[in-house]
DNA sequence: AGCTCCGGTCAG
DNA sequence: CTGACCGGAGCT
């Protein structure tokens, strides 16, 4: 790089450049492609698969420019060929740094450029103050040049080309450019010195020195003619200095172009050297900060200069600039440099139809101005020429794209050097020879020949993998995406080209094709979509067959195959059959992939489509992306990850291609998409009898098929109004769902509808929406017998008639896995307890009111429950207030067991005017509370009856075996230890009641086992039964020998048995009293035959005493009761609950606790 | 606004 | 796999 002159600058050129290449590095992907991209067109051209492939293709492109310009002006080869080696060298050096060269390259040097020209910009400003010294173009210049060229000896060259430049500047005069050259020549000029230090700063200063080294040489003549333009006035000349100047790199080119522009000899030529200086320089890596300067250089000129304005509008960038100054510059050739403004603007569009028109000198210019835009993406409009020497740049880019990764990605570089060189010598020789040796072949190392044939080779096929990539690599490549993939391009063009045929197979693309030809073709896989793949393909081979057509759709296409073309004349046969080969085998790839996809479903299709859609979109991001830029600038993910990977030297973690990913659709949704046939297909399988279904649904029907099942999810299935289950109209109130109702008291978290009235309908949906295979469909079809079964041990009979209902038990609930959330009914307990205040401060009857008025609690809340079944429909108010009331006896049962004591206080008031007394009593009420309560849970108990009942009735049990004893435990005991104990046993009990669910399991199975009521009571008689039956039946100390055994059941109730039992024994006498109650329940018990029924129901065991209870409600019971105590409380509530259907006194109705 | 209860989710 | 829970659709 030291090149003589540039010895200094060079360094600090290089330093600046490194600089520059190390942000792009970093940023390699977003920053420069979008400001690429905003600023050029050009990156919309490549598109956003472009973008990644982008800048491999802007390489692509420009190689192909390159060699056509070449072929077409030897001149400009030679010229090219010095530039380029320069370049070459230099973006070997330099873009080993920066990897990026080819497409970030340009990308950054747009970027860079953008920075740099901040710098510039202030530069522009100094040089505009620097003006004053003509040489300063030169220096100018030669600072692109150092930057890029200067390092290498080259410069010299350079600037004797940029020399000769200026005078055709001269020639070209434009008027326009007097304005360009206004700013220009201050850059240049006074700059030259000075701009240099100032503009590049650091580099700029070194170029400085370099500079005016060249410019003594070239710049001397340009100074010269400059300051004769200058002094002349000749707008023209320092336009042009100008215009070389503000291209700043372009001088370089310019240097350069003199003296094959001097061939051309016209400004147009000139300018277009600049360009390609610029371009140059670019490519060179080094020059980025030339770049941009130029770009503010020119923006500036532009603005400056109206004229322009519309190249500048367009790309509004380098490429304008380019063109603006070619245009300023050569008024009269402006209609070339219009279209190469065009083609610049519009890229590949205007290209194409251009592209034949530049042949010639035209192209030569163009092919400058494309150099300068292909610092910008523009470069692709260019068309050949610009691609020519995008394609150089890019070539030399393309080595530095794999480093654009950053220069971390050195090792790559290395790799793909060789690669690339080992097999692109070859082509490039060859090239070289064919196209270098029809131009000033001679100039043009072989090497540098080569690295250029190679390049545009490697572009080539890199564009055309590019193409098909760019939406395999959307796909493949999220990461890719992004302006980063280009790097990922460089790498894939490398890789394709060792590659070859990757993965043939693969449901994608992959094609890695070489062309052992010089030119390697490489195909590179691309997970193209068929349509995709055979595009390129056609572009492929038409680019091969030679066809011109410039205005081909895809511009970048025909770019491409321009350049191919220029390939092609050696090595194009190969290429083409190759090609050929690459396409069949791509066909058969897709064939495969269709297969695939087929096999796959849907998913394959939605990828497919997604991948097109992807490609589109990468297109219109990259337009957009223009746009949208990215104006955050950090390193993107991917980039992260590419550099990582680079610098690794491990391959990155891809996602395999063909597997489609829609990750951030739900699974039902990526299927609805990918399987969009095959969806059908399963879904219509489960549909099949679905569309009647669809009918059902009150929505979703309109849906489609394939999303039926999604939309019907916000949709709900109807019921049909016509099944059994339809028909019922009332709840049962007895089912799991009915007590889990408001109106019966329930919490509501089941929200299902009775168990008696399932839509048929709907259940079967609802089987086949969760496992339609099997099962259950055939119980829960019917929704009765489902819930007969559900009931377990419910008897089917008619529920209605409540007696035989037997026991419904709502055995119903097995108990349930899951445990159920206890919720509190406090509010409940509150109403309760004022009801049962209430009730039992009326009647101050003790324990056996008490226990009568539990007992009439239980019964009522079972029958309640069924009587709410019974009555089905019945009023669902009173429904409703009984299943509260229940709710609010269980509420109140728990908290009461829980606080018996406190209950039993209560209680005690309430009941006995006398608290002594009642005491005394209480002790019974208490434990009748106890009874009471837990009964109450019985009979409440919502849950099915077996279990629930079953634990109610152990609690219950437990309870009144604690009661029991309590009642046992004689007045005074009761009064207050016993009230304690009784509570302490109460408490037990609570907790007991848990541990008597097992009792009650017990309990339960004999609940559950229907058995009679006698049976059932003979269990419970047995033992907790046999509490409550001894206890209520007979107070006897048996009986409380009996609860301590049912105690013993349950372990609690062991204890409260045991308590009890104390108790009980203790109460010997109290018994005595309890027995009239006990009696009276049992009596009672017995005598509620008809309310029997529903007590049998209520629990077989607890039922005892719920039997008792409820039947206490009777009259006949209200006797029994009575018998003991006048249980007004009792009956009271007992018939509230009994009758609780018919009015519920002071059961609130709660309204629903909610 | 309130009620019913479908349909989905999650604990067990 | 079952059932408790719960959100919220849909009807009154
Ligand atoms: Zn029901
Ligand atoms: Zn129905």
């Amino acid at each position: 790089m030291a090149a003589s002159g540039g010895g200094l600058p060079s360094p600090a050129n290089v330093a600046v450049f490194s600089n520059q290449g190390t942000a792009r590095a970093r940023f390699p992907g977003r920053p420069w492609p979008s400001r690429s991209r905003h600023r050029f067109e050009k990156r919309p051209q490549r598109g956003r698969s472009g973008s990644d492939g982008g800048d491999a293709s802007v390489g692509g492109p420009r190689p192909i420019n390159i060699g056509l310009t070449l072929s077409e002006d030897p001149s400009l080869l030679r010229l090219l060929g010095v530039t380029e080696k320069y370049g070459r060298q230099t973006d070997v050096g330099f873009e080993s740094s920066g990897s990026e060269e080819e497409v970030d390259f340009t990308g950054f040097g747009t970027q860079t450029v953008c920075s740099h020209q901040l710098p510039g910009s202030s530069p522009l400003s100094s040089p505009t103050q620097a003006k004053p010294p003509p040489a300063p173009d030169l220096s100018l210049q030669s600072k692109p040049l150092i930057g890029k060229i200067v390092p290498r000896s080259p410069k010299p060259t350079l600037i004797g080309k940029i020399v000769q430049r200026p005078p055709k500047e001269g020639r070209g005069d434009r008027v326009p450019a007097t304005r360009i050259a206004i700013k220009l020549p201050a850059k240049q000029v006074t700059p030259t010195p000075a701009t240099k230090s100032t503009g590049r700063h650091p580099s700029g200063s070194a170029q400085t020195e370099v500079a005016p080294g060249l410019q003594r040489k070239v710049a001397t003549k340009e100074h010269t003619t400059q300051g004769s333009t200058s002094a002349s006035g000749t707008k023209q000349d320092k336009l042009v200095c100008t215009l070389t100047v503000v291209k700043g790199k372009g001088r370089a080119s310019r240097l350069k172009g003199p003296g094959k522009g001097s061939k051309h000899a016209q400004a147009d030529q000139s300018s277009e050297k600049g360009t390609k200086g610029h371009q140059q320089n670019e490519s060179e890596g080094a020059s980025p900060s030339h770049v941009p300067t130029k770009r503010q250089q020119k923006k500036k000129v532009v603005l400056e200069i109206g004229t322009s304005t519309e190249a500048g509008a367009c790309s509004g960038q380098a490429a304008h600039k380019p063109s603006q100054e070619n245009a300023v510059d050569a008024p009269p050739k402006k209609a070339t440099l219009k279209k190469s403004r065009k083609s610049l603007f519009a890229r590949r569009r205007q290209r194409p139809a251009t592209t034949a028109q530049k042949l010639g000198g035209i192209r030569l210019r163009r092919v400058f101005y494309t150099y300068v835009p292909e610092l910008v993406p523009a470069a692709p409009n260019q068309e050949e020429e610009a691609q020519q020497l995008q394609g150089q740049s890019s070539s030399n880019s393309a080595a530095p794209v794999v480093s654009a990764r950053s220069s971390r990605v050195i090792k790559a570089p290395k790799r793909f050097l060789e690669e690339d060189e080992a097999v692109p010598t070859r082509s490039q020789l060859k090239l070289a020879k064919s196209q270098g040796s029809d131009g000033e072949g001679s100039s043009w190392s072989p090497s540098s020949s080569h690295l250029e044939v190679y390049k545009n080779l490697k572009k080539l096929t890199s564009k055309l993998a590019e193409k098909k990539k760019g939406p395999s690599d959307a796909k493949v490549e999220d990461l890719g995406e992004g302006p980063g993939s280009a790097a990922l391009v460089g790498k894939r063009r490398r890789a394709k080209i060792k590659m070859e045929e990757v993965d043939t197979p693969g449901v994608v693309r992959k094609l890695a094709v070489l062309l052992n030809s010089k030119v390697s073709a490489v195909h590179t896989q691309v997970p193209l979509s068929e349509s995709v793949l055979e595009e390129v393909l056609d572009t492929e081979a038409k680019i091969f067959e030679g066809d011109a057509r410039i205005g081909h759709s895809g511009d970048v296409a025909e770019a491409s195959g321009q350049s191919q073309r220029m390939s092609l004349t050696g090595a194009n046969r190969r290429m083409l059959h190759l090609l050929k080969r690459a396409k069949v085998q791509l066909i058969k790839i897709d064939q495969q992939k269709q297969l695939k996809m087929s096999q796959l479903g849907s998913r394959e299709l939605g990828m497919v489509a997604s991948g097109r859609r992807r490609r589109r979109r990468a297109d219109i991001s990259t337009n957009e992306g223009n746009a949208q830029g990215q104006p955050l600038g950090g390193p993107r993910i991917k980039h992260v990850c590419r550099a990582a990977a680079v610098a690794l030297g491990q391959p990155r973690a891809m996602v395999p291609d063909d597997i489609p990913r829609l990750s951030a659709l739900p699974l039902h949704e990526r299927e609805g998409i990918a399987l969009s046939p095959a969806a059908t297909l399963v879904d219509g399988g489960d549909e099949d009898g679905s569309d009647q279904e669809r009918s059902q649904w009150a929505l979703p029907q309109e849906q489609t098929p394939g999303r039926w099942r999604r939309a019907h999810v916000g949709l709900r299935l109807r019921r049909c109004r016509t099944c059994r289950g339809c028909r019922v109209q009332k709840d049962c109130g007895t089912c799991t769902n009915c007590r889990d109702k408001p109106k019966f008291g329930g919490p509501n978290t089941k929200r299902q509808c009775c168990t008696h009235k399932k839509c048929e309908r709907i259940e079967k949906a609802k089987e086949g929406r969760v496992i339609r295979p099997f099962k259950l469909q055939a119980r829960r079809s019917s929704p009765a017998v489902l819930s007969a079964e559900r009931g377990g041990c419910r008897v089917k009979a008619a529920p209605e008639d409540g007696l035989t209902v037997n026991v419904d038990i709502p055995g119903d609930r097995r108990h349930s896995r899951r445990n159920i959330k206890p919720r509190s009914y406090s509010n409940l307990l509150r109403s309760e307890s004022d009801d049962e205040s209430d009730a039992e401060e009326r009647t101050v009857k003790p324990a056996h009111v008490v226990k009568l008025a539990h007992a009439a609690k239980l019964a009522r809340a079972a029958k309640l429950a069924h009587a709410a079944k019974l009555s089905r429909g019945g009023k669902p108010s009173h429904a409703t207030k009984l299943a509260h009331a229940t709710k609010l006896a269980r509420g109140v049962k728990l908290a009461r067991n829980t606080k018996l004591g406190s209950l039993d206080i209560r209680a005690a008031p309430c009941d006995v005017p006398s608290e002594p007394a009642r005491y005394r009593q209480p002790g019974p009420k208490g434990s009748v509370v106890c009874a009471g309560s837990i009964p109450s849970p019985i009979g409440l108990t919502p849950t099915p009856a077996g279990s629930t009942l079953a634990t109610a009735g152990s609690t219950l049990a437990t309870a009144g075996s604690t009661l029991a004893t309590a009642g046992s435990t004689p007045g005074p005991v009761s009064s207050t230890p016993v009230g304690s104990t009784l509570a302490t046993a109460g408490s037990t009990l609570a907790t007991a009641s848990s541990t008597l669910a097992t009792a009650g399991s017990t309990l339960t199975t004999a609940g559950s086992t229907p058995a009679p009521v006698g049976s059932t009571l003979s269990l419970v008689c047995s033992n907790p039964t046999c509490a409550l039956a001894a206890v209520s039946s007979t107070p006897n100390p048996a009986h409380a020998a009996a609860g301590s055994t049912l105690a013993t059941a349950g372990s609690t109730l062991a204890t409260a048995g045991s308590t009890l039992a104390t108790a009980g024994s203790t109460p010997g006498p109290v018994s005595s009293t309890p027995t009239p109650v006990g009696s009276t329940l049992t009596t009672a018990g017995s005598t509620p035959a008809p309310v029997g029924s529903t007590l049998s129901l209520v629990g077989s065991n607890p039922t005892c005493a719920l039997a008792a209870v409820s039947s206490t409600p009777n009259p006949a019971h209200a006797a029994v009761s009575s018998t003991p105590i006048s249980s007004s409380l009792a009956p009271a509530v007992a018939r509230q609950s009994l009758t609780s259907q018919i009015a519920p006194p002071h059961i609130i109705p709660t309204s629903k606790r909610r």
